[in-house]
DNA sequence: CCGACAAGGTCTACC
DNA sequence: TGGTAGACCTTGTCG
């Protein structure tokens, strides 16, 4: 998987041909993933739960986990949850009970009523109140931007490994800064956004297209 | 091919 | 108060 440097180093002039070319279906899944809030506080509260599941694993990961227990989110028990994670799911221990701590938490906080409350935060400061949040376990700012970006609402940077890689081959990061603390995640993703705009880039579509890179194999 | 071990995002505990 | 080590666990990588 170690990519030859010199052929495939990714560069801001196939950047932006391959943010042309892919242009119609990125926004497709963004206009996708708006359509995720009009199903409903359930079908939200999932995406959260994916985005639990999801951390430290990978997106595949995550819907797998998810699809095994998919139907006890909402209202379905911890030990069951875990028990059907038992075998052959990471975490099977650790992320049902986040799941369940973050639907108490959230009953509590608003009822359910997630995308009234969700709404109800200024677009400024809903990824960081989430990811503060303590009551929304397994949530930090790289899940927070994802889960938000899945259900909707754009301009955030999701930071996860190979986006990282993608900055720091562009330059726009140096090779040994890292997401952690949150401090550096936000400098990291205002050096993203200032890279965005001054290459007429918009944020949610870069996202995507370095997204792309490694689930489709073009950089190889 | 195998075994060792690091990676990865977040949490809690502790300095 | 902020920073960091260790835990969570399996998967991917490396020797």
């Amino acid at each position: 998987m170690p990519r030859a440097e010199t052929q495939n180093r990714l560069t801001l002039e196939r950047l932006r041909g391959d943010l042309a070319r892919w242009q119609p279906d990125i926004r497709a899944r963004l206009l996708e993933f708006r359509d995720v809030r009009q199903r409903g506080d359930e079908a939200v509260f999932k995406e959260l739960c994916f985005c639990i599941l999801a951390a430290n694993s990978s997106a595949e990961m995550g819907m797998k986990t998810l699809a095994a227990v998919d139907d006890l989110v909402w209202d379905g028990g911890l030990a069951e949850m875990q028990s059907r994670l038992s075998k052959g799911f990471r975490y099977w221990r650790i992320r049902p009970a986040y799941i369940v701590a973050t639907r108490e938490h959230l009953k509590a906080a608003c009822g359910m009523k997630l995308r009234a409350w969700l709404d109800s935060m200024p677009a400024g400061e809903r990824r960081d109140r989430l990811a503060l949040d303590k009551g929304i376990k397994g949530i930090g700012f790289k899940e927070a931007s994802h889960f938000l970006r899945n259900i909707g609402f754009e301009g955030h940077a999701i930071l996860d490994k190979h986006i990282l890689n993608c900055l720091r081959e562009l330059g726009v990061i140096g090779a040994k800064l890292r997401p952690t603390p949150a401090r550096r995640y936000k400098l990291i993703e205002r050096r993203m956004r200032k890279f965005a705009q001054e290459n007429g880039l918009d944020m949610d579509e870069l996202d995507l297209v370095l997204w792309r890179y490694k689930t489709g194999k073009i950089l190889k």
